[in-house]
DNA sequence: TTTATTTGTGTATAATGTACGCAATTGAAA
DNA sequence: TTTCAATTGCGTACATTATACACAAATAAA
């Protein structure tokens, strides 16, 4: 049976019924909150971190929590994953990408809250936190616990995400300062991988590369010769981006 | 300022604000009807494929529109693809994955509506498509236009979400009917990747990979020389599945 | 029987990945 | 000063994989 009031909607033309009031379609659809969650990883002392928080909420009282907020009814969904991203960290230009949506019936204790997972990747030196509140540090991406909400699923989620896509394309490079070391740039591979690198393959492979430009600078304050200096050649690499495939290790 | 109506969602616990009514904060927030987009992918004639129906929208007549549906209050995100997916083709037991979500403000003329795109993979033959209303057929992927909302760029996601895929996993496989050819096989990996592939060192690759299974039967009414049926071993596949990262083209 | 077409199986070569040797440079210890 | 430990920088030998291409066998149609 159609209601009166579902014809109000519908008008025919050539044999289709169709739905002339979208407004009035959409009206009836359940609606959900929705939020951001933000997987900000960094890269320090040879560890990959995560940047958390404890969680406001009761429920989750001592957990910790992704940084996160509702979505506003006219905001853009990266634009509120960015937002959150910048409000906390003070940074803008930073790497930012959609991972997954999550919409598990009972991962919120406030009722069903959508949320959809961004992974960002920034140099932690390059940023001085704003809003300590909460606790608000960087924390070892192994070994996390005690996470509230999903977060721990999401967190894994954006891992796995991130080990995939630095094989891919070289984002690994937005982790670390402007100038850095080869052992800098191998550490960095090895902590997100897991893996142990032969140095000396592993030069040979981003020197064929050919995106490191030698700034004839070298490290100081080591105890041990010291290393070239390299910046990545941003320009040159996205000119050459579409022959990319893999960097496979 | 704080509202009374805030604090009363308040506690105090060791100098940290907690919020001890999450529903009530979860009110306050803005909410959206969320829906899925499902990218039906088949292979037919050498060609890959996309299931779309006409739009039943009255701002979209004519316009052609992914196989899609609200998400209902207490339903899985997973659970409402794969029902638009069994209603539409009967098939249970598909291949289904999320791919991303759209939230754009202007994607839908009923107001901002959010869609979670899911990607599918079947075999045309093995489904009697149901309920054929508004049109309801196979669209060559390559070629397609007058999309409704923003169908297009979702197609155009999952086709690339698709063509990196089935690089890391033989989930083409799925688009196969159970026993076919090693040409059947280059055919389709030639169609969704769009280049042409060596027939040897095609053949070479898939037999090292070592899970397709000889059936020591052969192709019958083609107009040559006929080739072998194998069929492919999903068990060994899933045995060996960490060992996998790429395929490679 | 011949021809066109396609399958099935190779091989030769180039490119890439992997394992590892060794001199050079530095700070710190002897 | 000399020696040592640690690390960088550069190389080479070998194994593995990718790529290009040749040719006989099987089938339908002429």
């Amino acid at each position: 049976m159609i209601s009166s009031d579902t014809l109000d909607k519908l008008s025919i033309n050539s044999n289709v019924v169709l739905i002339s009031d979208a407004k009035r379609l959409v009206a009836d659809y359940p609606t959900v909150p929705i939020t951001v969650d933000c997987a900000i990883f960094g890269f320090e002392e040879n560890e990959l971190k995560v940047l958390l928080i404890r969680s406001d909420l009761k429920h989750f009282e001592g957990k910790w929590s992704l940084l996160g907020d509702m979505i506003k009814a006219t905001e853009e969904l990266d634009a509120a994953a960015y937002r959150v991203l910048s409000e906390r960290t003070g940074m803008s230009d930073v790497f930012l990408e959609q991972v997954k949506t999550f919409g598990g019936l009972d991962r919120h204790p406030g009722g069903r809250v959508l949320t959809i997972a961004y992974c960002s990747l920034l140099n932690i030196r390059h940023h001085e936190l704003k809003i300590y509140a909460n606790e608000l540090h960087w924390h070892n991406v192994k070994g996390l616990c005690n996470m509230a909400f999903d977060h721990q699923e999401i967190v894994d989620e954006c891992y796995r995400w991130l080990q995939k896509r630095i094989q891919e394309h070289p984002l690994a490079f937005n982790l670390l300062p402007e100038k850095f070391s080869l052992r800098q740039l191998q550490n960095l591979y090895e902590a997100i991988l897991g893996v142990e690198l032969d140095r000396r393959n592993f030069r040979k492979k981003f020197f064929t590369m050919d995106f490191l430009i030698d700034l004839e600078e070298f490290e100081e304050d080591v105890p041990h010769r010291p290393g070239k200096l390299y910046k990545f050649d941003f320009e040159k690499y996205e000119k050459n981006k579409r022959k990319w495939f893999a960097i496979d290790f």
